[in-house]
DNA sequence: ACTCCAAACCGAAACGTTTTAACGCAACCT
DNA sequence: AGGTTGCGTTAAAACGTTTCGGTTTGGAGT
């Protein structure tokens, strides 16, 4: 049944020594050109694939990496997964997938099968600002790449994106079309990204001259297309003239909720999401959106802690913070 | 740095042996009370966890399970992969994840680090109909889980959603409207799933007393919105009255292909896509589906997986055919 | 008081790989 | 010829856990 060919049978098969094999498997430069090839012979002969347990335990590292993301059903994400997944499969590594789902919980039972497993970094896109359970997988030597997240010191690589100013961006954009009434619909506030495009909005509206006060901030309890018709409902009593949303998910619900009531967009409102995921172009009043390069974020991330791994000693931590990009469409024309 | 605390260090401190720490740790109902709690005491003081690697070496099984599917981008497999998370790490299961993005290379990659990793099991969506290389993981005593992809064998479990059903369902609602020249917008005609939504439909007409042959259909390369609109252009010169399309991120693309051009939607031609994704609710003219549950999907995969890793003699393997169900909305009323 | 038994624990071997020091050997230099 | 060098290879130890036969212990049964 599960008759799984060892080193040592390669060896004997190539009448080498087992050390000979892994040399050949590791460090193939250091031995000879005629041996390599017969011993790579065998190794195709008998379908030998190394056991990567046993190499992990004598090693003393893994070819895993973790990745925790905090939704594995936003389009968000799940560009930055498929960044990671990219990179890592091109270096052999394996990507252990956990789902945060936003709870702190099931943040820590990820991270504790991750430590379990052994795995040579983590990916984390933190689901709140706690940094305490990092410096613990810190100090089993588990390095720390934070994705979509500022670096909290000096000492660590982050990769994010600067969403004060996306957040300034979309509503400078907002403001130069004629918006008077501006309205932001945030997520939760315990969300850096939507405190921060917050802030991005304030900034633009002093900019423009105006009392950052005045903003009217509609918090949802949530991020999805859901809570987006649900603000739209909250939002015709007394409509805006401009709205930015705090993700595209949210603006499509918005947007369905508007058109709807007989709302027209861009005439009477103008709108913004962010993100700009997929559905934003494709959706019928093309959604202008702020454009994150998600896919890279994962693939930098992953090549930055790759780099942490295999170069200790040389290894410069980086932090670093990508701009976002303007994508105007119909909506806000 | 790395100093990571072993069981025999736990089993010194707590004065037993390294077997019986092991044992509190997999057989707890095999230790006394008394010295269990101690041991779990020294456990939470040093902050042991178990060396996963050398756990699967000794045991000669891992607690983790491989998932590959096709396109991580899509929000279908995104569920799917949602609910395998969800069980696996409940049962404390790591789940490594393999984009395959429908490359035959990239899948045989995924598999070798799978075999590397010596993963308890794995769940695929195969990308095409091959099954030998299942053969070669199973051989090597790897459990094998189809998913959205019924079993080629008896003797092996999977799990799907009867397309043929779903596409039948589809046309029906459509000729049922008064649909008189049906167009079905399909993908790659190399993925079973296009072909048997297709059965469907022709079954659809031949119930109807119409001839299968005179089904329009529209191959595209590609399952996304882009290549929806690129359908829709190709449709604008000879306007059916009825479309289906293979997926809802063509049908969305189709729709605003036909909304730009001014087609009315669904007065001149109604529309239906499959897999009812989030976003086809949330479109402005909002999209007639077939849904598929797809959490399910994922979740009951995984349920079988693990019973069959836990349960190898009394398991009996499941071949599971969820139905589909009709949603109809705006786009086909 | 004695045997006997089960429960509880121990000790050591084993899993498959990597790594290190040591070794053989041929080629090169005095 | 003796000495040195360096390459290619080997043997054996080690990684941290699980497992299993064996040993101790406490108590029940006679």
């Amino acid at each position: 049944m599960a008759e799984t060919v060892s080193i040592k049978e390669v060896a004997a098969r190539a009448g080498v020594s087992p050390g000979t094999v892994s040399n050949v498997l590791n460090r193939p430069e250091k031995v000879a050109g005629s041996t390599r090839s017969r011993v790579e012979q065998v190794i195709r002969e008998l379908g030998f694939v190394r056991h990567g347990s046993a190499s992990t335990l004598r090693a003393g590292h893994s070819r895993t990496i973790g990745l925790s993301v905090i939704d594995i059903g936003n389009p968000f994400f799940t560009d930055v997964a498929a960044g990671v997944e990219d990179l890592a499969s091109e270096r052999g590594y394996a990507v252990i997938l956990g789902n945060s789902s936003g709870s702190r919980s099931k943040e820590e039972r990820n991270l504790l099968v991750f430590a379990e497993q052994r795995v040579r970094g983590v990916l984390i896109t933190p689901s709140d600002d706690d940094s305490r359970r990092l410096e613990r997988l810190r100090s089993r030597g588990i390095n720390v790449v934070l994705v979509d997240h500022p670096a909290e010191r000096p000492d660590q690589c982050a990769v994010s994106v600067n969403d004060v100013v996306g957040g300034s961006m979309a509503a400078t954009h907002l403001l130069e079309g004629g918006a008077e009434r501006l309205v932001y619909v945030a997520g939760p506030a315990a969300m850096r990204q939507c405190r921060e495009r917050r802030e991005g909005v304030e900034r633009a509206l002093a900019a423009a001259g105006r009392d950052p006060a005045e903003l009217r901030v509609v918090e949802m309890p949530a991020m999805n297309a859901k809570a987006g018709q649900q603000a739209a409902e909250q939002l015709l009593g007394d409509l805006p003239d401009a709205v930015f949303c705090a993700n595209d998910l949210l603006a499509l619900g918005l947007l369905r909720g508007l058109l709807q009531a007989g709302v027209r967009v861009p005439e009477q409102v103008s709108l913004i999401g962010y993100d700009d995921i997929d559905f934003a172009a494709a959706s019928t009043v093309s959604l202008s959106s702020i454009r994150q390069p998600t896919y890279q974020l994962g693939r930098v991330a992953t090549e930055l802690l790759m780099d942490e791994c295999d170069n200790p000693d040389t290894h410069a931590h980086q932090q670093i913070m990508f701009q976002p990009e303007l994508v105007v469409r119909e909506s806000s024309r």
